[in-house]
DNA sequence: CGTAAGTACAAACAAACGGTTGGAGTTAGG
DNA sequence: CCTAACTCCAACCGTTTGTTTGTACTTACG
């Protein structure tokens, strides 16, 4: 078999989503993660330098373009709140995405890749006030910023969850955000 | 001057709810702890066994009886949306309980002190439904989770909102929920 | 008063853990 | 054969949890 480096990468980089993204990166073991991967630690090393570029390495990589996957269709509250629900389905079909930016935003003084990040934001918010077209910049970013933390705190904070609710249940979580966001989308349209 | 154990445990927690809230169970150093509180090391495994026993005392310390010191005044989807208003000032007004809360969500498989939680969380289910008669259970349970999603994130999730928003802004997002709260309490009213 | 029990501190210690490095050897392709 | 990619292993070295020992001071009680 061929030597593949680049394969050999990602299955660093996939063991350390799984291990960043369960335990964070002070629970996060180097030496797991090399299990996990079933490559040797030292690779760790040689191609990411030290265990915080392999964190930052694996945010960016999980991060992708997360926003940019799920484009918003049609124009009015009904397709702000279609939006918001399949963000909570890309959210909850890649779990390791809202625990890692949980992490990070509890351990990290600073938002790894920040301005690319704001970049992918500005254009989400874009794409809200092309729905909704006479709202304001800021209060599209408003509308987002409650869209995102709603479907992230579903699998981040599954504890506050757990006890308001008794046994979590997706679907009514995933109806309430969706009739949120509408709501909101409407509001925001009527209001200006 | 006297010995005063409690006033040594409170400090010991008062250091152990700072540290925590700092950087999560994994990366807090009991070493630090000792060193904020200014008791000595031993002390801390003589009033609370282990690192484990002292971050569940430091959260149920600061969990105290948070949503018991918010009460809803009045009725009508505005009292709702006071009360959200109140909660966000709680919550920045006591900046570790929600990254403490946080922390444990990801670290923790299970919350600490779950039975009391639910208890408290039903009764402000209770006051919500006494404030929005016309409501059933689920859909209070759905709001109160909503409200307390969006202030927690305020306090535990500041990543998002600097990469959607750029500079954070309190008052703005005071106000977002607010008005989030207001529309929820208002369409459950109106929808039952 | 005197002594015993309780509280606290300082310091040292044990044992394990964890990130990181280096070296020696192996596998694969050219 | 040569080189790059890779594995295995051991070791380094600071860190961390948790324990222990010794000492000093306080309070309660006889």
């Amino acid at each position: 078999m061929a030597w593949d480096t680049d394969a050999t990468q990602a299955r660093l980089l996939d063991a350390a989503i799984s291990e960043f993204s369960e335990r964070g990166f002070s629970g996060a073991r180097i030496h797991e993660i090399s299990r996990r991967s079933g490559c040797n630690k030292e690779r760790i090393y040689f191609y990411f330098g030290n265990k915080a570029k392999l964190f930052e390495a694996a945010l960016t990589r999980e991060l992708g373009s997360a926003l940019d996957d799920v484009p918003i269709k049609g124009s009015g509250p009904q397709a702000v709140a279609d939006f918001a629900g399949r963000y909570f389905d890309f959210v909850t079909s890649h779990p390791n995405l809202a625990r890692l930016t949980s992490w990070e935003g509890l351990e990290r003084g600073y938002p790894v890749g920040a301005e690319k990040r704001a970049i992918h934001s500005a254009l989400k918010v874009s794409e809200i006030r092309g729905a909704l077209p006479r709202i304001s910049e800021a209060v599209a970013e408003d509308l987002l910023l409650t869209i995102i933390t709603l479907c992230h705190a579903w699998m981040s904070n599954p504890n506050v969850h757990l006890v308001i609710t008794g046994t979590p249940n997706q679907d009514r979580r995933r109806s309430a955000i969706l009739r949120t966001s509408e709501l909101l989308a409407r509001d925001a349209s009527d209001c200006s």
